[in-house]
DNA sequence: CTGAAAGCGCTTACAG
DNA sequence: CTGAAAGCGCTTACAG
C-alpha cells in the first residue's frame, strides 16, 4: 500500500508551508486566490484526500454520526436508516450503523464503540427494556443523542417516534365505524411500549364508540408471519364467532390471511383484517390489506434534522416529535351483514 | 460538554507515564499484572473510552469498514448489509453505510469520503454502468475493496455475487419441466448485468429443452410492482395465448398477480408465475409464489469474511465467490392441460 | 518493569 | 499574505 499523500507533500510541491496548504484547502481565507488555486491543483494531481480523523483530533469536530437499532434489515428500520443517512450525508455527515439485536450488553458495547470513534452524535432505537441508565455512557460524555421509535422516557434526549396510541385508535375506529364491535388484537409482545400504546388506542376507540374491548380478545405472539398464522389457527378455532382482527403488523396480517383462508372464511367478505406498517406488499394481497401507515422514512429524516440542529446549537431545548400515522383503507375490512 | 478523559488523566491518577497506561490498556505486556489491574480500574472509574481515531492516526490501523450500495432500504441490500455488519462487528469492526442512489457522482464522492475517514476496507455494490475507472480512487490509495452483487469485471478486487445465470436457468427450467414451452420474461432493465445473466440462463434452459426463447417475449420495465403490473396489462392483452411468465423479481410478480387476476385468469390454475428473491411475503400470496431464492445474507457474510481475510493478509490472492440460488417451488406454477 | 520523547496528519494561535 | 510551532490523544521505538 503506497504512502498516502498528505498536506506536507502538497506543501513541498508548492513550496509552501503546511499551514498555507491547510488554509488553502479549508478555504479559511488568509491565503491569496492564486495560492489556493495552485494548492488545489496539486492536491488533485497527487490524489490527496484529507484525513478527516486527523482533522477531528485537532478540531474536535467529527463528521461521523452513529445509528444503533435492533435490526437494520427490518424494513421499518431499513427505511428509517436510509432516509437518516441521506439527510445526514446531505449535511456532510457519514453514518455508522449497527445492529443491537435486542441485546442490552451488545447495545452498551456498541454505544462505547461509537464513542470511541468520536462520532458527533448518536441515533438510537433502544432495545426493549432499556432504562435511562443504558444511556449513561452517552450522558457522561456529553454526547448528543436522539432516541427514536422506542420511548424510554429519557428527559434529556430528543425523541422522534410515532404516535402508536393514535395508530391503534385509527385501526380500531375503522372497524367500529364499519359496524364491527367484536374483534381481536393479535400479535406483538406485551412488554413493549409500542404494543401497549396501540392497545391503549384500541381501548380508547372502543370506549368512544361505547363498547368495551375485553382482555380475552388480546393475543400476544412474536410479530412475525409464522407466529401470526399459528396464533390465528387457535383463535379461529376457539373464537369462531369473532370475524375481525387488528394485527400488530402487516406480517402478522399476512399470517392471518393464510390461516383464515384455510378455514374457509374469506378476508374482505366474511372476515375483516387491519394491519400496521403498510409494507409494499400489502397493496398486492388479495384482497388488498387495510393498514395503518407509519412513515418510518419521516422518522429517519426528522431525526436527522433534529440531530443536525442540536449539533449546531447544543443547548437548544429538548424536542419531542411524534409522526402521525394514517389509515390506508383498502378491501380487507367488510361491514357485517345486518 | 465535559472534557473527555484520556490516558494522561489515567497516568496522573495512577502516578504512571502515559506509555505505561497505554501498554496496560492494550495488554501488550511490558507492564506488571498489578499495574495493569490498577490502570484498568482507574480507567473504568473515570469513564475512559479510548479514542480510536487517535490510535488509528498513530498505528495506521483502522477498525472501520465502509459499505456503499445503491439503496440501503432495498430489502435485498438491507439483509446483505445487516449480515455484513454483524460479521464485521464480531471481528471488531464498525461499518459506515451509505446510499449511492444509482448516481456515479455520488458514488465517487462517497468513496472519497470513506477514504477520508481512513476506513480499513470498503464493500461496494457499484451503481449500474460503473467501469473499473470508478474504483480508481480506491486503487490509487491501495485500499482493499470488495465488489459485490454487481460485477464490473474488476480483475483486482475480490467479488461476491450471486449466480444470476443459474438463477435464470432454474426459473426457466422449472417452467419447462412443467411442460410450459411458451412464456415471457418480464421486468428488469436490459442494461444491467443481473438482467442479462438471468436472460442468458433462461435461454440456456430453453435450449437444453430443445426450444428457442424468442426475443419478442422479453419485456423490460422498472423492477417494481407498479411497473410490473402495467407491463402485464399490456402483455395479457397483446399475447393472450401466453400463460406463463418469469418475473424479474418478486415485486414484479406481485404486480403480475394483480394484472392477471383482473383479466379473469388465475395464477396457479390458468397462468404460471415465477419470481426471484423470495421476499417474506411471497409465501403468503394466494397462491404462494414459486420463486428463486438468492440469499443476500450469505453475500453479506461471505463478503465480510473475504474482506477480513484480506485485511489480515493483504497479498492474498483475489477471490471470486458466487452464491448459488435455489428454486422454491410453491403453487404459482401449473402444468397446462394436455 | 518503567519513563521521556517522537510522531501519525491535520488546524490554528502566534509572530512576522 | 505567509511560516514556524504547538498540540489533539494515542502508540511505540529507544533508553534506562
Amino acid at each position: 500500500m503506497r504512502k498516502r499523500p498528505n498536506i506536507k507533500d502538497i506543501a513541498k510541491a508548492a513550496g509552501l508551508s503546511t499551514a498555507a496548504v491547510s488554509y488553502a484547502l479549508t478555504g479559511k481565507g488568509r491565503v491569496s486566490a492564486q495560492t489556493q488555486e495552485i494548492v488545489k491543483r496539486i492536491a488533485d494531481e497527487i490524489g490527496f484526500i484529507r484525513d478527516d480523523t486527523a482533522a477531528r483530533l485537532r478540531t474536535g469536530q467529527s463528521n461521523l454520526l452513529a445509528a444503533i437499532v435492533h435490526d437494520t434489515s427490518n424494513p421499518f428500520f431499513a427505511e428509517l436508516l436510509s432516509d437518516f443517512e441521506t439527510s445526514a450525508y446531505e449535511a456532510g455527515y457519514l453514518t455508522i450503523v449497527a445492529n443491537a439485536k435486542n441485546d442490552p450488553i451488545r447495545q452498551a458495547a456498541l454505544i462505547d464503540a461509537m464513542l470511541a470513534q468520536g462520532v458527533a452524535g448518536l441515533l438510537i432505537s433502544p432495545v426493549n427494556g432499556t432504562e435511562e441508565a443504558g444511556m449513561q455512557s452517552l450522558r457522561f460524555h456529553g454526547k448528543p443523542y436522539l432516541v427514536c421509535v422506542r420511548d424510554i422516557g429519557d428527559k434529556q434526549a430528543d425523541y422522534v417516534g410515532l404516535n402508536d396510541r393514535q395508530a391503534g385508535y385509527l385501526a380500531a375506529d375503522h372497524l367500529l365505524s364499519a359496524g364491527i364491535r367484536h374483534f381481536a388484537f393479535v400479535g406483538g409482545l406485551d412488554h413493549t411500549k409500542t404494543w401497549l400504546d396501540r392497545l391503549d388506542g384500541i381501548r380508547a376507540a372502543a370506549s368512544d364508540s361505547g363498547v368495551t374491548f375485553p382482555d380475552e380478545m388480546i393475543f400476544n405472539s412474536a410479530p412475525t408471519r409464522e407466529a401470526g398464522s399459528q396464533m390465528f389457527d387457535r383463535i379461529l378455532n376457539s373464537h369462531s364467532d369473532c370475524n375481525a382482527a387488528i394485527c400488530f403488523n402487516d406480517y402478522v396480517a399476512l399470517g392471518a390471511y393464510a390461516a383464515i383462508h384455510a378455514t374457509g372464511k374469506v378476508v374482505g367478505q366474511t372476515y375483516s383484517v387491519v394491519g400496521f406498517d403498510n409494507v409494499p406488499q400489502s397493496a398486492s394481497l388479495l384482497p388488498p390489506l387495510t393498514t395503518v401507515e407509519l412513515f418510518p422514512r419521516d422518522i429517519g429524516r426528522k431525526s436527522a434534522g433534529l440531530m443536525l440542529g442540536r449539533l449546531k446549537n447544543p443547548k437548544r431545548q429538548r424536542e419531542r416529535l411524534l409522526i402521525e400515522p394514517r389509515l390506508i383503507a383498502r378491501e380487507s375490512v367488510v361491514r357485517p351483514r345486518a
